[in-house]
RNA sequence: GGCGCCAUCGUCUAUCGGUUAGGACAUUAGAUUUUCAAUCUAAGAAGAGGGGUUCAACUCCCCUUGGCGCUACCA
């Protein structure tokens, strides 16, 4: 069978984790099946539309790895079509919607309604009123087409409604879900098109699917209730319906819906966060989801060969946080030096600018040091902004001050730490810069801990808050092999002489 | 209100009639230790309730309850 499957934002706004589900669920599909991902622009809504929005949405499914065979696409940030079965953007098909909704009036099955918005609201305050089901009430349903007609050419303003049977059941079968059925008499007549000439949501849909051969329409289950309205529609311009697959919804904390207002839903926001793209993919295609094993870590590659809708579970999935740091934590830890600069140093760009200024290396090879010095935090970090964040005191100029009740170590006094760190000093500025390396170094500490018999606490223990000025901090031997000689002696002697 | 979907540890989930109900995140405890983190070990933690069907039900059916979604000339 060729799968062809398609995502369908609305330029509305930026991209939502959970449209990125949606994106990655029904291009893992295609990908699983050798068929083909489309994307089309689903601009109906003029009002809601929002410059860039595309750009943006377009850019970051990029950014997540997802490749669009088919549809809108953006190279270089600019917005391109491609493909024989366009324009894929719904406002440039106008008038193929036009002709299909002609097509619909002509065989009975759509009709022109005339009601205005506030007779519309009346009615439904009635209903609401005498707890009756809400809808239409099929004023305009029964119509003549000649007083359509002449109501048409007076400019009285009108929409297109679907003339929904009044008897009789709707089923279709949900691949998630199995069959589900509703009562004909209880689906409104929907507005196909509307008052400015635009299709709504379930007409185009409809009519876009069906012309660009989609075979799975995956998307959120808030749409499962609107379905049949599409069946109906199917079966009244008399085309073969795609297979429905309608994903369990992802929700917050509170078990609600995610939403712009509440969450942290962008992805935009996970991207600036310091969340790489293939831990959000790997945590994202996990909910709602799941490969059969134990195993958790999946590349993008493998997720696309595991993938299979029979997997799908039918609950919603609350979006955890916490699960998502882990997932990140795991991919950052697997990072190549290279890969971690490449990828930590615009988040070390935009927290400190001059970070360069910092970097001792006489040779200034400065992505060597920058390995270095993210590797401090690599283990430790949850995310590039929280690892680069964490580094802080790396580029505290001119040193990191000094609390005495905080550089003491538990039993010891002032008068030792004090003591202990010049000695420290003495033997440090013994190493020549040449040798100013952990292989070097931490042997030459170890003997000295032996011979004096201060103790591991007594000594790391200060060494740390000198050159950190915080209790928590990579190792004081590492941090020292990233500060180098000099700022290391000096970061000692400051410390010394606040004793 | 109407209609629909859903229901296993706090969270994501495994189980497709017979299991000591498994794993992961989180939590707690211990180990290690130069703090925190990391790491290792261990522990606690679940089938909403009630009826059926069956030799046997978390698993199939029905009801109740609960949660969520939809109910626009928004998608």
């Amino acid at each position: 069978m060729l799968v062809k499957t398609r995502f369908a934002p609305s330029p509305t706004g930026f991209l939502h984790v959970g449209g990125l589900r949606t994106a990655l669920f029904a291009y893992l599909l295609a990908k699983k099946n050798n068929g083909t991902f489309l994307l089309r622009i689903e601009d109906t809504d003029q009002a809601r539309l929002m410059p860039g929005s595309m750009e943006s949405m377009l850019n970051m499914l990029h950014w997540a790895g997802i490749t669009i065979d088919e549809g809108v696409d953006v190279e270089q940030n600019k917005i391109i079509q491609k493909g024989e079965l366009g324009p894929y953007i719904q406002s440039e098909r106008l008038e193929i919607y036009q002709k299909y909704t002609a097509e619909l009036i002509a065989k009975g099955h759509a009709y022109y309604c005339f009601c205005t918005k506030e007779r519309l609201d009346e009615v439904r305050k009635f209903q609401e009123l005498n707890k009756l089901p809400t809808g239409y009430d099929g004023h305009c349903r029964d119509i003549k087409s000649d007083e359509a007609k002449t109501r048409l050419k007076n400019n009285e303003t009108s929409v297109i409604r679907l003339k929904m049977p009044r008897e009789g059941v709707t089923m279709f079968t949900d691949l998630v879900r199995g069959q589900v059925e509703f009562k004909n008499s209880l689906i409104d007549d929907q507005v196909l098109m509307k008052s400015d000439g635009f299709p709504t949501y379930h007409l185009a849909v409809v009519v876009d699917d069906h012309l660009m051969k989609i075979s799975h329409i995956i998307r959120g289950e808030e749409w499962l209730s609107s379905t049949p309205k599409h069946v109906i529609l199917y079966q009244m311009f008399g085309w073969e319906a795609p297979h429905f697959v309608h994903l369990p919804l992802l929700v917050n904390c509170d078990k609600k819906k995610l939403s712009k207002r509440h969450d942290d839903v962008s992805v935009n926001d996970y991207k600036a966060k310091g969340y790489l793209p293939e831990a959000l993919i790997n945590f994202i295609a996990f909910l709602g989801w799941n490969p059969g094993t134990e195993r958790e870590i999946f590349t993008f590659k493998e997720l696309e060969q595991e993938f299979s809708l029979e997997k799908v579970s039918k609950n919603p999935a609350v979006f955890n946080l916490e699960k998502l740091d882990w997932f990140n934590q795991q991919y950052l830890r697997s990072l190549s030096r290279e890969e971690l600069v490449a990828r930590a140093k615009p988040f070390l760009t935009a927290q400190f600018p001059d970070y360069a200024n910092c970097n001792p290396r006489v040779k200034n090879e400065l992505d060597i040091w920058l390995g270095d010095l993210f590797a401090l935090e690599q283990e430790r970090a949850t995310t590039l902004v929280n690892l680069v964040t964490e580094l802080g005191f790396i580029f505290k100029t001119p040193n990191p001050k000094i609390v005495v009740e905080m550089i003491v170590w538990k039993k010891s006094t002032p008068e030792e730490t004090k003591k202990i760190l010049q000695e420290l000093v003495g033997l440090l500025t013994a190493i020549s810069e040449e040798s100013w390396t952990a292989t070097e170094i931490d042997p030459c500490l170890r003997a000295w801990l032996e011979s004096s018999g201060y103790g591991v606490g007594n000594v790391y223990w200060p060494m740390r808050v000198a050159l950190s000025g915080q209790k928590n901090s990579p190792g004081p031997t590492e941090i020292a092999m990233v500060l180098g000689k000099k700022n290391t002696i000096l970061r000692l002697s400051t410390a010394v002489e606040n004793l």
